[in-house]
RNA sequence: GCCCCGGUGGUGGAAUUGGUAGACACGCAGGACUUAAAAUCCUGUUCGCCGCAACGCGAGUAACGGUUCAAUUCCGUUCCGGGGCACCA
């Protein structure tokens, strides 16, 4: 009886899914856990062998956490809604509900062959009614709120009405426009559109013209994660600026607790740290400067954000952005054309070109502002260098402190003056906060970091100048003018947006014609008459709306009253474990905490962070095996070790017919319809050897691995083993499918201490003894130890270790197996499932215990202990484990080995280290 | 350019708090069983030296230096690789 993995793995998965074995209950008794993937897109190009190495390894820490008897949470869903799908609705005609189902089934049937755990009771997909009916309600929540100042959280946005009734907005800055002021006077004599116009100004989801990434190619515009290189995620599509209405989301008010709230969170330092570049927090000041101008008379201020007060005395020139408005103003007559010419130019760049080239630029406006501590007349450029999103679009420019500035200054060659003495060298800038400040006035002598805060305050004293905070972070462009996504639940009326109410959702997603984008920038709900008369809105929410918050869903997927009952949530609470890729990082990751923190502030949940632990699985890439054509005979191929006496080109062949780097002559003759079929090998050895390149996995390179093969020869079970096998989960490495014969070998090895293929049944009912205790026992703690920190590969190296040690002994005692089987089962479930009844337990394997670990059976009555004389192991000793001090220095000088190294010398010390080696020092 | 992470045998990797570096596995070499193959099992496998041999000696974790009785681990400099950000003032 030998191990027949396919039988036994379908026959369990059979059984687990019938019994429904893996369905969890919210049973508020028994402690939780909650262990999440990151939900895929169900694309249509399938799994390869990179995808499932995340879900191993959640399936293996939830399959733990059960057998320690947690109630634990696995769920799985489909993000469904998404370009992707559009774009091929828009190039097949099938409709994107359709395929994206038909991606989901397929998805699931290669899921469901490595035998994972979910509770598919509980599976969601973004793009059903009964979902994102729930996105749109959260996104109502988010459009009736604004951000408190005083209180940093999220009120309702009837509160802020109130105070504006009572007192105006004094104490409410408006965060799209410092400068709006007014009274409640004012407020209440407001028209309904003014009123309107303010409060949107306020919502925390709210709508405005501004300049978005307007992808023409995908008809739509995109986030700021969402364009790379100022080409799109998506497709790699040119990407511009340009004006537009858009719904955002005001993440910007969140930017201080999204930041502290890292420390709340086991994130990896990699991970926080990107968090923290995109959030982009920066200290300074703004400082207001008067303007010198022959054109106009009257006094202009110009405001800039710096963090370097300190180097107020160093600025030899302004800068401000090309899209400034002051330039209007203060350009003189002599420079209109050239500056004219330069916006021209400016304009005509696009942000790709900008990125490429990082030409110096700039245009002199005439104008020269006012340097308010020496009466300095500063000249005033216009430069691309300088964007005009951040801070105040214009700054300060320091040439001897800021390598830009220096660049700029040397290329128009603008005299540098030099405010830090020795640390400048004159032709490099020096960016130092330690150095003493010379040329700089009532600054002088002191050291440049202690400067700051007394320029601040002189500033503040003169009423020119603040201190101020900025932040990198954009809102998040909230509105898409697709067809695939979450409609807004947002009718117009009068050129003003309302909600509609609660009990309107969830508003369905109209069924289209086309999918081509609508008149003026719209989105294909343009074109449906029904949907323009009842004015609603056209365009969709992007595909970050319905995966900001489907954790929260699973718990309690099925209710109809509510996105998810808040004692159901106080239970699950956060995820505990949340296991995905980092390329989330600056995206999903920072939207679902902004919404986590927004429904906390609102009282809808009582936590606000979603995610207590984060884990990112590295990356699996390809190793891509190419061939070499001769390029002077093209059926000839070269064997890669004799390459370089031909002229070659190399091709990629399908790793799949490559054994390790030997090609399979034949199976490269009948690829691609026989493509190759009169292909000529020179060989070298007799073998044909490839050549190999580590990249992306991908179908287009030939180096895809489906897991659906590795299953079919080898069984889920080994297939889950080898994937943690291959190293550490958090670790980019590229795939090599060589070395899962070993783990094969492992599982068959451990069958082999239940079932002989020729004696049959070998287990037996002995009672074991102290040496297979032993064995037992150290697996125990070593496979606890290491699932507990996630190190999964050097957990399945345990279990190598468990049965090579009890195969040496001979161990096939019961009571000794079964233990082994309960470890096993997170991470090679059915062969676990299948051993486990053979033995004679009628209850599933799934419902056991995990084994208790007792020290007692490590303990030794002598043990051999190194000696190391100055670090340098020289002897073995043996030693009772109730030796005295003094008994062990005996034992250790009477040594003749360790007499022959000490050699007379007067011994210093004796160290004793983890009571398992001795080092005598001399 | 800036920031972060890493560099260990032929290969993937292990060494959890500074304490016998190279676990476990692949590959390779040799052997057993077999008519043969598959499967399985055994032995060897960091490098160098000595030796009939057990035991032995020396070097060794990118390079160099430092701290320590003791460094893959801590500190400094340099080199190399991977990832992130990129005119954010």
């Amino acid at each position: 009886m030998d191990y027949q993995f396919r039988s036994i793995e379908q026959k369990w998965q059979k059984h687990w899914k019938e019994s429904g074995a893996y369905q969890v209950s919210n049973d508020f008794s028994k402690p939780k856990f909650y262990v999440l993937d990151m939900f895929p897109y169900p694309s249509g190009a399938g799994l390869h062998v990179g995808h499932p190495l995340g879900y191993i390894a959640s399936d293996i820490f939830s399959r733990f956490k059960r057998l320690k008897g947690f109630n634990v949470l696995h769920p799985m869903g489909y993000d469904a809604f998404g370009l992707p799908a559009e774009q091929y609705a828009i190039e097949h005609g099938v409709h994107p509900a359709i395929s994206t189902v038909q991606n989901i089934d397929n998805f699931r049937k290669q899921l469901d062959n490595i035998g994972f755990s979910y509770d598919w009771s509980r599976e969601i997909r973004t793009c059903e009614p009964q979902y994102y009916k729930w996105t749109q309600w959260i996104f109502l929540q988010l459009f009736n709120a604004y951000f408190n100042r005083h209180t940093q959280k999220a009120e309702p946005i009837d509160g802020l009405v109130k105070i504006f009734e009572t007192a105006g907005n004094a104490t409410q800055v408006c965060p799209a426009n410092d400068k709006l002021i007014f009274t409640a006077d004012e407020w209440i004599a407001f028209s309904e559109k003014e009123q309107h116009d303010i409060l949107m100004q306020y919502r925390l989801a709210f709508c405005g013209y501004g300049e978005v990434n307007w992808c023409e190619a995908l008809g739509t515009v995109l986030a700021n994660d969402e364009v790379v290189n100022g080409v799109s995620e998506r497709g790699g599509h040119p990407v511009v600026k340009k004006k537009l209405r858009q719904w955002y989301l005001r993440i910007t008010e969140y930017a201080d607790r999204l930041i502290t709230g890292l420390d709340q969170i086991e994130f990896s330092d990699a991970m926080k740290e990107m968090q923290c570049n995109w959030i982009g927090k920066s200290y300074g000041a703004e400082i207001s400067f008067e303007t010198l101008s022959d054109q106009s008379k009257q006094a202009l201020t110009l405001t800039v954000y710096t963090t370097r007060p300190d180097t107020i005395f160093g600025v030899d020139f302004m800068v401000v952005a090309p899209e400034h408005e002051l330039i209007e103003q203060i350009t003189t007559a002599e420079q209109k054309a050239a500056v004219a010419a330069y916006i021209d130019y400016v304009n005509s760049r696009s942000d790709r070109e900008r990125q490429a080239e990082k030409k110096i630029t700039g245009c002199f406006t005439g104008a020269y502002a006012i340097n308010p501590f020496n009466g300095k007349q500063i000249p005033i450029w216009i430069s691309e260098y300088v964007l005009a999103g951040y801070g105040t679009g214009a700054i300060m420019a320091v040439p001897c402190g800021d390598e830009r500035d220096f660049k700029f200054a040397h290329h128009f060659n603008i005299p540098v003056t030099n405010i830090i003495g020795d640390a400048f060298n004159g032709s490099e800038a020096n960016a130092t906060k330690d150095a003493v400040l010379t040329n700089s006035d009532f600054l002088n002598g002191m050291v440049m970091r202690n400067a700051i805060a007394v320029v601040i305050d002189k500033l503040v004293e003169l009423g020119i100048g603040k201190k101020k905070v900025n932040f990198k972070m954009r809102d998040a462009a909230f509105s898409r003018q697709r067809y695939w996504g979450e409609p807004f639940p947002i009718i117009w009326k009068n050129g003003l947006a309302y909600p509609l109410a609660e009990n309107e959702l969830p508003l369905l997603l109209p069924e289209v014609e086309s999918y081509s984008a609508g008149p003026e920038g719209e989105g294909p709900l343009a074109n449906i008459p029904e949907w323009k008369e009842k004015m609603l809105e056209t365009n969709t929410m992007p595909g970050y709306a319905g995966s900001s918050w489907y954790f929260l869903r699973y718990m309690d997927p099925q209710n109809n009253g509510n996105f998810c009952d808040r004692k159901i949530s106080d239970y699950w609470n956060q995820v505990d474990l949340y296991i995905g890729g980092t390329e989330h990082a600056v995206g999903h990751l920072l939207y679902s905490r902004m919404w986590t923190k927004a429904l906390y502030d609102l009282g809808h949940i009582g936590f606000e962070e979603p995610f207590r632990k984060l884990l990112n699985q590295g990356m699996i890439q390809g190793s891509s095996r190419l061939v070499y054509r001769n390029k002077n005979k093209q059926h000839e191929f070269i064997s890669s070790g004799l390459i370089h006496q031909y002229e070659t080109d190399p091709i990629r062949v399908d790793v799949n017919f490559v054994d390790g780097y030997e090609l399979g002559t034949e199976a490269f003759k009948k690829w691609r319809n026989g493509e190759y079929a009169n292909a000529e090998f020179i060989l070298e050895n007799g073998k044909y050897i490839c050549g190999s390149e580590v990249e992306k996995m991908s179908k287009s390179k030939f180096n895809t691995v489906n897991p659906d093969l590795l299953v079919e020869k080898y069984g889920a079970d080994t297939f889950r083993m080898y994937e943690m096998f291959l190293g550490p989960v958090e670790q980019s490495k590229p795939w090599d499918t060589k070395g899962i014969e070993g783990v094969h070998r492992f599982l068959k090895k451990l069958w082999r201490l239940f079932f002989d293929e020729l004696k049959g049944k070998v287990w037996n009912l002995d009672t074991p003894t102290e040496a297979e205790l032993k064995v037992l026992h150290k697996t125990i703690k070593k496979i606890e130890e290491d699932t507990e920190r996630y190190s999964f590969n050097t957990a399945v190296s345990g279990f190598m270790i468990c049965v090579n040690e009890l195969a040496d002994l001979k161990c096939n005692k019961k009571e000794i197996l079964e233990q082994l089987l309960i470890l096993l089962t997170p991470y090679a479930p059915h062969i676990s499932e299948e051993l486990w009844a053979a033995i004679g337990n009628t209850d599933s394997i799934l419902v056991a215990s995990f084994p208790v670990f007792n020290a007692a059976f490590l303990t030794e009555s002598a043990k051999d202990y190194p000696v190391s004389i100055n670090g340098k192991l020289r002897a073995n000793i043996t030693l009772p484990l109730d030796a005295t001090e003094e008994y062990v220095k005996e034992t250790v000088l009477s040594n003749a080995s360790i007499q022959k190294w000490i050699n007379n010398e007067p011994i210093k010390k004796f160290i004793f280290v983890k009571g398992r080696m001795i080092n005598v020092v001399i």
